[in-house]
RNA sequence: CGGGGUGUAGCGCAGUCCGGUUAGCGUACCUGGUUUGGGACCAGGUGGUCGAAGGUUCGAAUCCUUUCACCCCGACCA
């Protein structure tokens, strides 16, 4: 157990609080709302970024760049997109400081007004809209498929570390296509790759499926959308892919001539995910021990520690300890050799525990004789002795073992808690108990779904892809169903 | 925006009610020595003007006024 850290038991929320301070995540900064994300946690943001980038590319993408300030203006053409994110955009009015008329500091000077205010982008389908109008005049223009890694604001009223923060890292695709066919493919595809990427790199088992029409995203047409499950009984959207129809395309004035020479409007996607992701990773897997990582994301995969009396000791350890680093970095494995004789073993052990670490290996002068060593895997804490043969292969699957444990863990944890309720009563027993999805009928009306809310602070989370028909009455209304919905207390 | 809380050394805190030597403690850090298979030990040492501004007083971390910031819970949201 390490020393003064926050059981799950204890406080869930303070668990998380510290867990990513500790471990030299982030850390809040001078900014209201806004983090600093440390170089440890940096390091598994670009590990995430990379496979993703790497997986946009396989399909088709390329990245871009486009401004940070949108005019306002840009934001009153899509009524309903404004409408999403006016109450929380950051605005500039200003460009110039000026020395304080009383001496002390600066102030804005007032002669330094903008003539149109700029936003600080909470999202760039606006910009990038506004971009695509010259770019696009004929089918052959199509499809556009870009992705932008950036930054973006939202001013929220609370903040949390990588869950919320008023400031962001993300990518956002934003796509342009000839036909509604197309751009539906696209946005479902794109949530294929999410999924994909959540399940098989990050180790969280998510769900497919659509947002009810009071989630969807502002100015989205449709709003697909991977759901996870937390820990403490909490859902996670990890990811989402809209499909905009032509509302963009509309507002911006966006038109191609088609092989037909018929002038038609664009159809839209654009698919995201973000920082978000490192809480949905930290919350997913790790315990009162600290952080728990997948190796497929882990900036170290395996941590070597000596232990030692003696320089000779120490010199023949380092010998044995390099020829092992050599071998796994032959298998592509990240190793540090932590042999700093200005920490005790002991302090690395939890040290390396406590940031996630998966495999951790120790040789001493008992290994050195016996031709061993010590290998210690995070996601059980358990430890056995191995022997030096083959040692990179060995590594090598016990990586991808605790990879396909961390999925299997979350996944059962994920079945043990969905439930399916059948009754209003139900249906608040098992949020108010244990958490998590439950399953349960839904008459398909944004009243009912509001009030929902209201009294049981549950949301629909989603409604499945490929979701079974089933006759039933609404656990709200008692009105007639046909299928069962998704819900859930979410971030 | 409503409710609660906190600002004192890098970090975590005590001291504040009831004003009074040189503002303490733990940890971290530095030096030396002994240690090293689960957060070592001993000795010595560095570091703060108490969130900010104003006021009361012979004297303020402590009392009064104003103000700023951050954190937590809620409403809102990726």
């Amino acid at each position: 157990m390490a020393k003064d850290f926050t059981t799950r038991e204890e406080n869930y929320s303070q668990w998380y609080n510290e867990l990513v301070i500790k471990a030299d995540l982030a850390d809040n900064s001078a900014v209201r709302g806004c983090m600093v994300i440390k170089p440890y946690g940096y390091a598994i943001w670009e590990k995430i970024q990379a496979q993703l980038d790497y997986m946009f590319k396989e399909t088709g993408h390329v990245n871009a760049y486009f401004p940070l300030f949108i005019p306002k203006s840009f934001f009153s053409k899509e009524a309903s997109h404004v409408e999403g994110f006016a109450k929380e955009c950051a605005v500039v009015t200003h460009y110039r400081l000026m020395n304080s008329p009383d001496g002390k500091g600066v102030i804005v000077d007032p002669d330094a007004k903008l003539e149109e205010e700029l936003i600080v982008r909470p999202t760039s389908e606006t910009i990038i809209w506004d971009t695509y109008r010259t770019w696009i005049q004929s089918y052959r223009d199509l499809p556009l498929l870009i992705n932008q890694w950036a930054n973006v604001v939202r001013w929220e009223m609370r903040t949390r570390l990588f869950l919320r923060t008023a400031e962001f890292l993300w990518q956002e695709g934003h796509t342009a296509h000839a036909t509604q066919k197309e751009a539906v493919a696209e946005a479902e595809q794109m949530l294929d790759v999410y999924a994909e990427f959540a399940e098989k790199w990050m180790a969280i088992p998510v769900i497919k499926g659509i947002k009810s029409p009071n989630e969807r995203f502002a100015g989205a047409v449709e709003t697909y959308c991977i759901e996870a499950l937390m820990q403490d009984g909490k859902a996670l959207q990890a990811g989402t892919s809209h499909f905009l129809g032509q509302n963009f395309a509309k507002a911006f004035e966006v038109q191609f001539l088609s092989k037909e020479n018929k002038l038609e409007y664009v159809w839209a996607t654009s698919w995201g995910v973000s920082t978000r992701l490192m809480g949905a990773l930290i919350m997913s897997h790790s315990d009162d021990n600290g952080l728990v990582l997948p190796p497929k994301l882990a900036p170290t995969q395996v941590v070597i520690i000596p232990i030692y009396k003696t320089e000779e000791q120490l010199s023949l350890i380092s010998g044995k300890a390099n020829e092992i680093k050599k071998a796994l970095k032959s298998k592509g494995i990240t190793v540090k050799y932590d042999d700093r004789d200005t920490y005790k073993p002991g302090w690395k052990f939890n040290e390396y525990e406590f940031k996630g670490v998966p495999v951790r290996i120790v040789i001493g002068p008992r290994d050195l004789e016996n031709g061993t060593v010590e290998v210690a895997r995070r996601d059980t804490l358990e430890k056995a002795v191995y022997q030096l043969t083959d040692i990179e292969t060995k590594i090598e699957h016990l990586l991808d073992n605790i990879q396909e444990n961390l999925y299997q863990k979350a996944l059962s944890f994920r079945e043990n808690n969905t439930f399916q309720a059948d009754s209003w009563e139900e249906f608040n027993q098992i949020l108010d108990t244990t958490g998590g999805f439950v399953s349960a009928h839904w008459d398909g009306t944004p009243e009912t779904e509001q009030l929902i809310k209201e009294e049981s602070k549950a949301t629909i989370r989603l409604i499945p892809l490929n979701n079974k028909l089933e006759e039933g009455k609404c656990i709200y209304s008692g009105k007639a169903s046909t299928q069962r919905v998704l819900f859930a207390r979410a971030y």
